[in-house]
DNA sequence: TTGTACGCGTTATCAA
DNA sequence: TTGATAACGCGTACAA
């Protein structure tokens, strides 16, 4: 690092380091022409506040860490450039992580970072397990942190979510609707709040419509599409299925290549619906019914409200305050009755 | 932040700071039974080293950037997951920026990444400016860097990058085999260098094989879709076009919205292939000829040669290697002669 | 094997 | 309006 220092700076200017220091940070106290003369030198000689000494000086890092399960998916990179935009705007940097899903990795970050480095954590859990309590194992040193759509309910932040009940609802009544009598739930991590959230609106449309429930047709899949193409060719061909709900789009794409391989038609033989942000679900063969959730606002939304803890430290211990916010459901053809 | 730091662990402890560091650090020079100890109540207390501190003292950061165009890009995200790997392996971490294709953000971010904040930049740049001088402007004190993908060629840099004008040769010839004779070619920012060979595959293609090539066959786009859409309909309808080679998918996914509008039949009446990463490609109506850039190892190996540098400073000025790794094309429907 | 003391680059406080 | 100084938390040379 041949980077020029504050010291060299000032020598080069017969001035204090301190001078140099007000020219950078506060604008009072400083005579305009001699920050002029300041700013104008280290343009010349390139310097710029280490920020590492900064930020040891005043514990402050003006740095956000966001830890999601992954990044190849499109509602996760919408939400984080909604975090983005909102941290940008407060004159923050954001740290980005992905777990992969996988619990070992989400531990280590978040234990990595309470080490100073972040200010705070927005974060989409893996969900892997029943214990969370790793979290509360920081005490008071915990920092600040907002969960978004997939949430550990039994840690106490502020969590932005989504109507994931009401839209389940709709969508297997949706189904239903179109004639579906036999409709299959896919999911991943089956034991995460937000699957289980999406099951109940499942469960509870097929009983309002006294349609038969069984457990078989919930179907417990992974991220790997290797693993799942035979789980749900299998599902597809002994349960019969006429209709799907997936609660990942990586599943109704695996969905879509199965029915492909098993000569079955979408939507005449099978009607399938899923949560997804994919912007090109209308070109799909056939075009997807989705629903939509506002994975932008939800980046925007969770960036505000951990700014707003920041800002007001006293409030970290009550923050449990959860918003929901609406997702939006379009009909296409994958849905469509014959 | 009411961490507690190495002085109220040293005193809880009996022990010296330097001790408590040691244990941190070097496992040398320290009796195991005393580290044992150390490391235990550390746990206990939950002392972790400041990583400012660390950082300021030793100066590095373990932490190199990484600049992107854009996020919401499988393209992208797939490479960000490939530098990541390297990255975590070798223990440092990655801190993302997107650009939204703003040479004023990318400016603005290179600046104050040369803080001390980050060891090296992996970039894939916004290319708006012929201008790129302002690279240079940090003189000894530039960071390391390596390109991919849309590079500037007169900034000396590793560069990693596909085998763009090949692709590009092979994926016209691909569309005249299958009796294109109107071959319009769909690019964003044409300027850039990659945009640039990549029409050169194009208008060679088309010499080889004695077809008619005019300048208007260029159709420059931008990445707004609403911009895009009138573009794409116009250059459809005046140029009778039958076949488009998009340089990026996002053109593609456009030309497919303006074909179902115009009732103009993929690949009847109008052949498409296009650069992309989508995975889903197969799953399209119709589904897309895709040149696919292996993204993932493209990354991988960014960040493997960012670290060579890394490693050994001298190496940094002669670092101007190029490599070149090959895309695959994959033929579909979308290009399906009759 | 452990402890003492200094310096990394900055900024806030106090004095001039 | 400017300058001197101490302190942020850590790691290392050096001393013990």
């Amino acid at each position: 690092m041949d980077g020029i220092n504050i010291k060299q700076l000032a020598e080069a200017l017969n001035l204090s380091t301190s001078t140099i220091s007000r020219a950078f940070r506060n604008s009072s106290g400083i005579k305009q022409h001699t920050k002029d003369l300041i700013l104008s030198k280290a343009k010349e000689l390139n310097y710029q506040p280490n920020h590492y000494a900064s930020n040891l000086r005043d514990q402050k890092s003006k740095t956000i860490a966001v830890i999601v399960p992954e990044l190849a998916n499109n509602y996760f990179s919408q939400a984080i450039h909604g975090i983005e935009q909102v941290a940008r705007a407060n004159g923050y940097n954001i740290l980005i992580y992905s777990t992969d899903d996988d619990l070992e990795k989400e531990m280590d970050f978040i234990k990595h970072l309470h080490n100073g480095r972040v200010e705070g954590i927005i974060m989409s859990v893996s969900g892997e397990a029943e214990n969370h309590n790793y979290l509360n194992d920081f005490g008071a040193r915990r920092l600040p942190m907002v969960q978004f759509d997939r949430v550990y309910d039994d840690i106490d932040t502020p969590k932005i979510i989504t109507d994931d009940y009401e839209s389940s609802f709709i969508a297997t009544e949706h189904l239903i609707e179109q004639g579906c009598k036999r409709i299959g739930y896919l999911v991943v991590k089956k034991d995460l709040s937000i699957g289980k959230t999406r099951e109940m609106g499942y469960i509870d449309a097929l009983k309002k419509h006294h349609i038969n429930y069984k457990e078989e047709l919930i179907i417990d899949c992974s991220n790997s599409y290797t693993e799942n193409d035979p789980i749900i060719k299998k599902a597809l061909k002994d349960l019969k299925l006429d209709g799907i709900f997936a609660s990942v789009e990586r599943l109704a794409f695996a969905t879509y290549y199965a029915s492909y391989d098993l000569n079955i038609k979408i939507p005449h033989d099978l009607k399938v619906i899923s949560f997804s942000s994919l912007e090109i679900a209308p070109l799909l063969n056939p075009s997807l019914t989705t629903i939509t959730q506002p994975a932008v606002e939800i980046g925007n939304l969770s960036a505000k409200l951990l700014f707003d803890i920041l800002q007001d430290k006293k409030e970290i211990s009550f923050a449990k305050e959860k918003v929901v916010l609406n997702s939006k459901i379009i009909f296409r053809n994958s849905t469509k009755s014959a």
